[in-house]
DNA sequence: AGTATATTATGACTTACAGTCAATTACTAA
DNA sequence: TTAGTAATTGACTGTAAGTCATAATATACT
């Protein structure tokens, strides 16, 4: 029965033909002033005809998500490949995360705006939620496999678990690229005149000091060591 | 003139009560699904009335928000006043941050709700959306206080500016809290049943280990690496 | 007091858009 | 050819945000 398969294959093509032209209307506007019969005119087809694919804005919404996590899933398996030490892969997946919210910022904010409506719609229920939370987990799958090398040699301190630590890892450094993306958008906009900070060094910074306190390392005596270096200039 | 000043007031109360319905319909609902006719009536006005005190719906919002931050910023300020070194404040912000969440789940939803429309909306106009901002900056202050009183007696490391830093633990934790959240909803409806992890303990160990990458410390050797860079200053 | 003026509140109305569905068109199979 | 099925359409419905002419009420003035 080829036929069958033909027609599988034509709704496939279909259904991402639709993603392409939503993405086209609502990355060169926003989400809020994009229309569904925008969408449909962009991809020369009929409102009604969105409907059979997706069953909601929302739901066009987060397919476009799933295929931001989807390229930022390929790009954590190359880290993985690369072979490197636990820690040092954590900060390659760190910087690989960030490389992808600033080279993809649209599909970074459509992350942010499906999280936001996890918190206040009934997306939960969507088909396309479990898919795009089974992305999730796919990336945090990533972080826990670097993990778990890092606790085999030794990089990384032993008494945190993997799957708590991915969570971690994960969920501050969406939050800090979260703000970065705020406050770029804001410096656009010529607001936050107030502080200018060096976002980028910002954020590695970030990254750097969350692995410092990751790595197994003696405290010492604070003072001691740093009262020699009082006047560190920054 | 007492008028005027007696006028004033009244507007301010009246603004006020609206807030009250706005959160009793919404707290009790969902933003998405309450209306602003809704609203109204809770508040016994007509709906043109609210937009006499509100330009628009996520304008209420903000100003619920707007409440939420001042709570925080109170329970903040009263941490600073304890006295204690710098590290052990940050440590205590955190807690505080977390217990807010906890304690007030809406206000965090609406801090969540609002700046994911700051990714999609033109909300930045908004002159509420300054008040709000004007409040992030008051709470990231005592960050910086915190930091400061750190960097003076020892316990923090000081390679980081406090302005770079206060930004990394409010953008870090806040999006650590915001996946708890997440995960806590989600788990009400009987979602994620895969991993069942003890979230709480999750971001208390995330504060920690945070926390321990702040600390002026000394690396192992096998991590020298991460000891040379520590050390740079940014 | 009564009257003019300013302020505040109202709710019917407009507008916009998400989502639906009966009707139409395009395919498939016999 | 034709009956049957699947895909597509766009006019239609419902809803809710936001507006505005009108009304009610408070204040100031003579």
């Amino acid at each position: 029965m080829g036929i069958q398969e033909r027609k599988e294959r034509e709704r496939e093509t279909r259904r991402s033909m639709i993603i392409d032209a939503a993405e086209r209307v609502i990355f060169a506007n926003r989400i809020d002033t994009s229309t569904m019969e925008q969408i449909a005119e962009e991809a020369e087809l009929s409102k009604g005809t969105l409907y059979l694919y997706f069953k909601s804005k929302t739901d066009l919404y987060l397919a476009i998500q799933e295929r931001g996590m989807s390229i930022l899933a390929d790009k954590l398996a190359r880290v993985l490949g690369e072979k490197r030490k636990g820690i040092e892969l954590l900060k390659r997946f760190g910087e690989v995360y960030f490389d992808y919210a600033n080279q993809y910022p649209n599909y970074f904010n459509a992350e942010m705006f499906c999280r936001s409506h996890e918190f206040i719609e009934e997306v939960t229920a969507s088909e396309l939620f479990q898919c795009t939370r089974e992305k999730r987990i796919e990336i945090v799958n990533f972080l826990i496999r670097g993990i778990q090398i890092g606790l085999q040699d030794g990089s990384i301190r032993r008494d945190v678990k993997p799957e708590e630590l991915s969570l971690m890892l994960y969920a501050s450094l969406n939050g800090m690229i979260q703000v970065y993306m705020l406050r770029r958008q804001a410096e656009k906009h010529d607001l936050f005149p107030e502080v200018k900070l060096d976002l980028d060094h910002v954020v590695q910074d970030f990254i750097r000091i969350l692995l410092d306190g990751l790595s197994p390392h003696t405290l010492t005596d604070s003072q001691s060591v740093y009262a020699t270096q009082a006047l560190i200039p920054s």
